[in-house]
DNA sequence: TATGAATGAGGGTTCATTCAT
DNA sequence: GATGAATGAACCCTCATTCAT
């Protein structure tokens, strides 16, 4: 057998991907390789070209944790909490992955194939799991709603956005919202369960 | 005296931003100039450097529709109405400004200054106008809800997510949602409206 | 007539000069034009390229002055004060025009008849006067030499090497020379007139 | 390990200066690298920019032929041939020194300091090895004058005045001088020698 | 297999020069 | 005559990629 390689391949890519997020695409190869603490010449002989290292680097895993809670069965009452416990484990996850996403869909050779490393894309799992959830709640009497699709959406989208101005360092965010992830979630909750409008003005009367 | 300005500013940024969301920031500045039908010295007069060009043109516009939207009074009875004209309306704006904002907030020289072209931050614009809505219909007895910069995000983010989905060009979305976006604003608003809880399960009593 | 030019020729190459010997002759047309108050259009209708302003601006100057004190009749006794008063004055016509002349003969394109002004070139203006002012005080008694035309060279070599190292900055210039001029012109026109020699070691004698 | 270095520094450096000294110092990197066999890469890696390989072609060299043979003690009765010979090599350090002095010099970027290889900038070295030779001679009575440093400086000047009117190819020098160097120099050490003064118009007497 | 020296194409930027006003 | 906007050729420099060791 030949001598085993003392760096893998995954040190590579976490060094590229830190190396990427914070210098954007551009940085030179030799950061990478450098930060990594390999030669240049290695990263090409395992990846092949830059662009190789790149979309490796930048690869979505898949949602893994996000998904086992939405498929873990949910008992009788504790409905809303495992609907709070999603949307913090979504805002881990976006956290790790919306850069990614972002920053490797801006590459002039990004295709949406890229993002398939299993058969379903990680934001089409995600959401498909989160709809399957609503359903069962539905089907239990727990939740009603004709469009779980849409909850679900809602609830990936309020958090995807919440973790997006996070990362967009926006200043003067209005408002109580902003350090406590916790209590932003709780509230979206709230509001997801109870819905915002006065009773009496129900939509489905509505045009 | 001298020869006057042929080349408007504007249509350069117009060049500049087509091909730098087209083939990402790194697309050389000749490809502006050859778009815009200007040579790259002009570019280099305008706007100092490339840097300088491309946050000129990547520069997020007020986001003066939605906020007067947002703003101008309600009549009873008309407010679902009005929310899910936001929500169209928070679709376009993403359509346009979302590529800008990641795009720019991916480059290495990023600052959240560049944001500030007035005094608010377009994004914080937005929440802001939508948060006062809310508190003007809670005010009004047409809602009801604790958390109205929640309420706020919660329309936002949903439309952020649905833009940026699209924009990700992910496949294999589950569901019926994706191509008629006014159909799923109305569903959004509808469960907005009502909560999606089952009547007995409401969030007050829980933690 | 047409309308009087309101910025001269002169002003223009002042203007020329003081940009190159500072910052080089790469300089920008464009700061020579912000410097003397015109515009870029201007200096090239004047003086048809930036080589021909670079030229016109670092032509040497007849050497007048020191031509003129060399001609001027010398008073039995004040041979040597004549000396000095030329050291002096070739010291000042250095530190004018030695930048000029090494500036433009390190221009690609300089050519030695670039350096003639008038029929003769100034340091062989300076030379020649020079040498003429040794041979008639030779002829006086007041001076003996078989080479009139190497102690001109010696005295404007002297002062040239002095302004040379004063422009070249050097640092660390051994011994008590170098501030006071005056004084070192004096000890040269000392050691000029009566030799380093001592008595007895006689030139005239040796290989 | 990796592939050894096939181009020496020294290499690219006398390409360098022989397209510095000829073209000027715009002369593109590409010429140098041409010059020099080598690709542009190479020379950036090596000297970071086009002023780091510039200024390192245009280092002056340690006169260390001049100074070993102004320290090289003199026997009695060859001090004039020692001055002569001096004389000599100084013409020969000059035709290589000067033009570089002259070219980095009018360098914008130019620093007295980048002229310290070593402690003591070489005009410093020459000069003061002049001197102590001739302080020397002083005691061994071989010499006499009150300013060791001047004699020593009036040899440096005029060879370095002979150096350059040599290379400004200054037409019409009048006389017999030019072009039998050794002639000049023999000229020169007999002036210096005996002094250009008539016996009893001695400078001592003089203010 | 790992290294890093060498390459050379490409891109940002400057600036002499032209020319419409 | 004077202006300064526009041009485009050239140049410095970077960096992905190759390859001898």
């Amino acid at each position: 057998m030949a001598r085993p390689r003392t760096i893998d391949d995954d040190q590579i890519l976490d060094a590229a991907r830190a190396v990427f997020l914070a210098d954007g695409r551009g940085a030179p190869t030799s950061a990478v390789a450098q930060r990594a603490g390999v030669s240049e010449g290695t990263i090409f002989k395992r990846f092949g070209s830059k662009d190789g290292l790149f979309f490796a680097a930048m690869a979505v895993p898949d949602p893994t944790e996000v998904v086992a809670l939405a498929r873990r069965p949910v008992a009788v009452g504790q409905e809303r909490a495992r609907f709070e416990a999603l949307g913090l484990a979504l805002v881990g996850f976006f956290r790790d992955v919306l850069p990614r996403m972002m920053c490797s869909r801006l590459h002039p050779h990004f295709s949406p194939e890229l993002m398939l490393q299993g058969e379903t894309p990680p934001p089409a799992q995600v959401i498909g799991a989160l709809t399957e959830l609503v359903e069962r709640c539905v089907a239990t009497g727990s939740m009603r709603t004709d469009s779980p699709e849409v909850v679900a959406r809602a609830l990936v989208g309020t958090m995807h956005n919440y973790v997006f101005l996070e990362w967009m360092r926006v200043p003067q965010l209005p408002g109580q919202v902003g350090p406590d992830t916790a209590d932003f979630v709780r509230r979206f909750v709230t509001m997801l369960w109870d819905g915002a409008g006065a009773p009496g003005t129900a939509a489905r009367e509505a045009p």
